[in-house]
DNA sequence: GGATACATGTAAGATGTTACATGATTGT
DNA sequence: ACAATCATGTAACATCTTACATGTATCC
């Protein structure tokens, strides 16, 4: 029963509307998409084949995106916008920022350090913080030389937004050693 | 390589590792837990009853937790750690950070403001940062309350962590701005 | 006894994961 | 012809979402 979605006009995902971006500024096949997904450490998807594939086939039901023919046998279908796609790319670049798109999960390592001291004990949190520190220091080197090679190809905004994300990690590692402090200095 | 996955000890979920860690603190039903998601704005998982108590049951099937009876009806079931859920969140409190685990997906604004300039132009972008830069504000006013309510009674660890959290939100809200200024004072 | 809040759960559907299957192209 | 790589896709499985169904306790 119920209906409701399944009908309409279903919003599309995150991964769907990266899809759509990316196949504007240049016709692509999935195999393309994966590869990007794989090389690149900025815009972080899955290059699955069962994320990809799946999901360049629901855009292209919805004919949001379209390749020439029928392509059939297990031939290259580069897929491109169509003028609705680039219509739904536009909507949803409009789209208000709400509250929700704000809040996210911890990741993984600060959930684990959020219970760390109960259980584990203030020396595995200054352990636990070494080791985290030396590998955010290891991701910025890494970002960092992908922004020095890539940043000439990307637009004004991209390069904000990279540069966004990599001052998240920085300052994430400065909090590592912040963080260090406080529990050494902690009485008790 | 192989490893099948469905037989042996198959990894836990980050919201089954939640789960552990907040029963350990103390006893609590499944409702217990879905409020305390839906009203803590820090440890943020779905409260979704669809979620929460499947977990709760995956992780009892394991004997990773345990109720006293069967509880039949509907009454109240409060769940706690048996021994092996114990060694269970001490393995997970303990396991290294990987590379893997730093990389996250962009958000749903961010990911919207990297395609924007090309599709939409710099107005829009000055008009999403505004946007953003607000919503980011009353996030951060919003958690610096819950933090100067609750503060007491978190741990060391807890209160880093939720430090770190805030300063994520902080330091976007100052990046909203510098991009205003970088895309006010481009050329072209 | 009836309303309301507490409490647990399931059903259908969407999406993502890994592992596998298979067709097409290219180099030797 | 054969191998390697390019390229697309499916199968089985797990998890999460929303909406619904149902039972229990409490208050009037």
């Amino acid at each position: 029963m119920s209906m409701v979605r399944g009908t309409a006009p279903r919003e599309l995902s995150l991964l769907e509307c990266a899809l759509l971006a990316l196949l504007r500024q240049s016709p692509s096949s999935g195999y393309d998409l994966r590869r990007l997904f794989a090389e690149t450490p900025f815009v972080h998807f899955s290059d699955s084949p069962g994320a990809v594939y799946p999901a360049l086939r629901r855009l292209e039901r919805r004919k949001l995106v379209s390749s020439g023919g029928p392509g059939g046998g297990r031939r290259r279908r580069a897929m491109r916008l169509t003028p609705r796609g680039a219509a739904a790319l536009e909507r949803w670049l409009r789209t208000p920022v709400t509250r929700d798109e704000l809040t996210r999960p911890l990741d993984g390592p600060m959930l684990r350090f959020a219970f760390m001291e109960e259980v584990l004990g203030r020396p595995a949190c200054l352990t636990f913080l070494r080791d985290y520190g030396a590998r955010l220091h290891d991701y910025v080197v890494e970002l960092q030389a992908y922004g020095a090679a890539h940043a000439k190809e990307m637009s004004l905004s991209g390069r904000l937004a990279f540069s966004s994300g990599l001052a998240d990690f920085k300052a994430r590692e400065r909090w590592a050693e912040h963080a260090r402090r406080a529990i050494t200095e902690a009485r008790r």
